[in-house]
DNA sequence: GTATCTGCAAACCATTTGCATTCAG
DNA sequence: CTGAATGCAAATGGTTTGCAGATAC
C-alpha cells in the first residue's frame, strides 16, 4: 500500500500541479483497498466539492492512469480504477464482488498452461471473483 | 462448431421468428471462429441489408445472448460476442488479438490456486491473448 | 505572470426505447 | 390475422472536448 503523500509526490515529480482535488483523489485511492468506478470517485469527491464536475474526475483519472499511478480494468459493469500494483513480481487478484477489495494471488496459471506452438502469447488475464470475509453474506 | 441450421432451429425452438436478418446473423456467427463486436456485425450485415439499423443488430444480439445462443465478453475495446461454447466441460480460451479467433484451453487454473479460507469463490476469468498462426506478424 | 486546472456546456459514441409499419407464423 | 420484428427518430448514459475563468507554481 502507498500512502497519500507517496502518490502526491509521484504526481508532483511528473510535473502535475497539486490541487486540492488531486490531494483528495490521492487520499481516496490510498485508503481504498479495491476498485472504484468513475461514479464511485465522483460520489466520494462530491462530498467535499460542491461544484464538482464529472469531466474533471475523468480527466484526473485518465492523467493518473497515464502516469502509471492508477491502473484501469474493464469489468462487465464498466471501467474501474485502483492504485497500480507496485509489487515487482507478476501476480493476480482475488476480487470481492461486493466491496471491490482485492487480494493478491502469487500463483500464475501461465506456467501450467499448454499453448500450441503456433500461438504466440502476448498477455493474459486471470481474475478470481467472490466474497471476502467481511462481505460473506453474498447472494446465494 | 455449430452450423447455421442448428442455430436457426434453436432460435425457432425458443419461439423466435426466423427473419432474413436472423438467418444471416446465424450464418455469420456459425462461420466466424472468434469474437465479433456489434460494429463488426453491423458492418457485415450492412452488406446484405441496405436499410439496416444498428438497433436491430443490438436487439438481436441481446436476444440471442439471453437465449444462450451467444455469449458476451467485455474486452478493453468494449463488448464482443461469439457463439456460446457448447462443450460441457469447463474450459478457457486463447484469443487472437488480431482476428479474434479463439482456441479452447482445457486447463483450468482454479484447481491450483490457493485461496484464503475466508474468501468464498464465485467465479473466475482466465484468458490468454496473443497471435494465432495466421496472424503472427503481430506488433513487436 | 503563465501554464495548468477546473467547471460549464456541448459534443460524442455506444446502446436503448417508443412507436408506426412490415412481415413471419 | 396477430403478435413479433424492423427502421426510424429520439432518448439515454458514459465519456470526451473546447473554452473562459480560476489557481498552483
Amino acid at each position: 500500500m502507498q500512502n497519500t503523500e507517496d502518490i502526491i509526490s509521484r504526481l508532483s515529480a511528473q510535473g502535475l500541479r497539486i490541487t486540492d482535488q488531486r490531494k483528495t483523489l490521492a487520499r481516496l485511492f490510498a485508503e481504498s483497498p479495491g476498485y472504484l468506478s468513475p461514479k464511485d470517485v465522483y460520489d466520494y469527491m462530491g462530498k467535499y466539492y460542491s461544484g464538482l464536475s464529472f469531466d474533471t474526475v475523468y480527466r484526473n483519472l485518465r492523467v493518473m492512469e497515464e502516469l502509471g499511478v492508477l491502473e484501469q480494468v474493464m469489468f462487465e459493469e464498466g471501467v474501474k480504477f485502483k492504485l497500480h500494483c507496485r509489487e515487482h513480481d507478476h501476480h493476480h487478484h482475488l476480487i470481492c464482488l461486493n466491496c471491490g477489495k482485492t487480494y493478491p494471488i502469487t500463483y500464475c496459471p501461465m506456467e501450467q498452461t499448454a499453448v500450441p506452438d503456433r500461438f504466440r502469447v502476448v498477455r493474459h488475464k486471470f481474475e478470481v471473483f467472490g466474497y471476502c470475509e467481511d462481505c460473506s453474506e453474498g447472494d446465494n
